[in-house]
RNA sequence: GGAGGAGUUCCCGAGUGGCCAAAGGGGGCAGACUGUAAAUCUGUUGCGUCUCGCUUCGAUGGUUCGAAUCCAUCCUCCUCCA
């Protein structure tokens, strides 16, 4: 029963901070795999905009829980939890190390603290009747979540109409309160043995940098073409919010000028990675790494290594050095 | 050259004598986050020794107990007529 834990590293970060590179550089040099966590890039149809390293970037290490579903399909993290966790142990089980790499905060946590989503029916006609209330009246659906889950109801604000609805639909669905389900799920003991490295900028200015100079890159690219593809085939899919395809859809309405859409990218991706930052900075585990300190992101890889010794993920045999 | 109009806090933009450090939006910053999370939501945003004081509404001067709001001059911009 007290199996070991298996073992795993973690690199997170904003976007645009290299994670990508760090974790194949983590792979190359310790016989290691990457399971991304990122919920975008699980998308196929979608490469430029969501930074999806291309063969080169990967340099051989194998990726997982990338780019393999269609953005018509439904997605949530309780399926990512489940599948990368599938992922993990199968690595593990080749004898090689798993590195979970990736910006969604709400991925990363659920996954290494072992959230156990409860099977969940779906019931669309419901969440339709919710999401009409909503839209009638948020706060008497809040209300109403009050009635059935005071504590739930104090945690969420009545405006965030999303978590409103979904708690109401929980509560409808099991016939329980939303929030002890939740402490619930919660309440296990995390399946691995996990380290995290956390990538990040004491100049934020610095980051904000490399983000604009990155959406430049990705429009060079093809980025708009991508988009265009993209939002003609999956007009009412999840994954048009994703950042680098909203932007540009007003500009293919031509309610915008290119270089409009290409400021609104920049703009939001910048922020997201304020969203990242702030949850992150939450992960009292991690280690962070800045990029921009005096000793450079050349050691980066160093840094992060003597980290993962120092917590038992790698074996410490790298005396030599 | 002549006739009108406008200049407001980081930006846009309301405010036309006191209730105005100044609506609203944007942007910034900070925060939350357990089933669409690159989403969604919240707070904050002149300065300070911060239940009070100071500086701000193009500039200067004036009227008034009191001005972003009224008057004069100046500067800048816009529209129209020449």
């Amino acid at each position: 029963m007290t199996r070991e834990k298996i073992k795993v590293a973690v690199v997170a970060g904003p976007t645009a901070s290299g994670k990508t590179a760090l974790a194949v550089e983590l792979a190359k040099r310790h016989n290691g795999e990457v399971v991304s966590a990122d919920s975008m890039q699980i998308y196929d149809e979608m490469q430029i905009g969501t930074a999806r390293p291309d063969e080169k970037e990967m340099q051989g290490v194998p990726h997982h829980m990338m780019g393999f579903l269609s953005p018509s399909e439904s997605f949530s993290v309780a399926d990512y939890v489940e599948q990368a966790a599938r992922c993990i142990e199968d690595i593990h089980a080749r004898g090689k190390l798993p590195i979970v790499a990736g910006g969604t905060g709400l991925y990363i946590r659920s996954l290494l603290r072992g959230i156990r989503f409860a099977q969940m029916p779906e019931d669309p006609s419901l969440r339709r009747e919710l999401e009409e209330a909503s839209e009638r009246d948020p706060i008497a659906l809040w209300e109403t979540l009050r009635q059935l889950d005071p504590q739930a109801a104090a945690a969420i604000h009545p405006n965030n109409r999303k978590r409103v609805i979904r708690a109401v639909e929980v509560c409808r669905l099991t016939g329980r309160p939303f929030s002890v389900q939740s402490q619930e799920a919660a309440e296990g003991e995390s399946p691995y043995h996990w380290a995290m490295v956390c990538i990040g900028f004491h100049d934020r200015q610095k980051l904000y940098d490399r983000i604009n100079l990155r959406v430049g890159l990705m429009l060079e690219q093809g980025l708009e073409e991508e988009a265009r593809n993209f939002l003609q085939n999956h007009p009412g899919d999840t994954a048009v919010q994703a950042i680098g395809y909203k932007e540009l859809a007003p500009y293919f309405r031509g309610d915008v000028t290119l270089e409009e859409a290409a400021e609104a990218i920049r703009r939001e991706t910048r922020r997201y990675a304020k969203r990242q930052l702030t949850w992150f900075r939450r992960e009292e585990a991690a280690c962070w790494l800045y990029v921009d300190e005096p000793e450079g992101k050349e050691s980066l890889l160093p840094r992060a290594e003597e980290y993962f010794c120092r917590e038992g993920i790698l074996p410490i045999e790298k005396e030599a050095r």
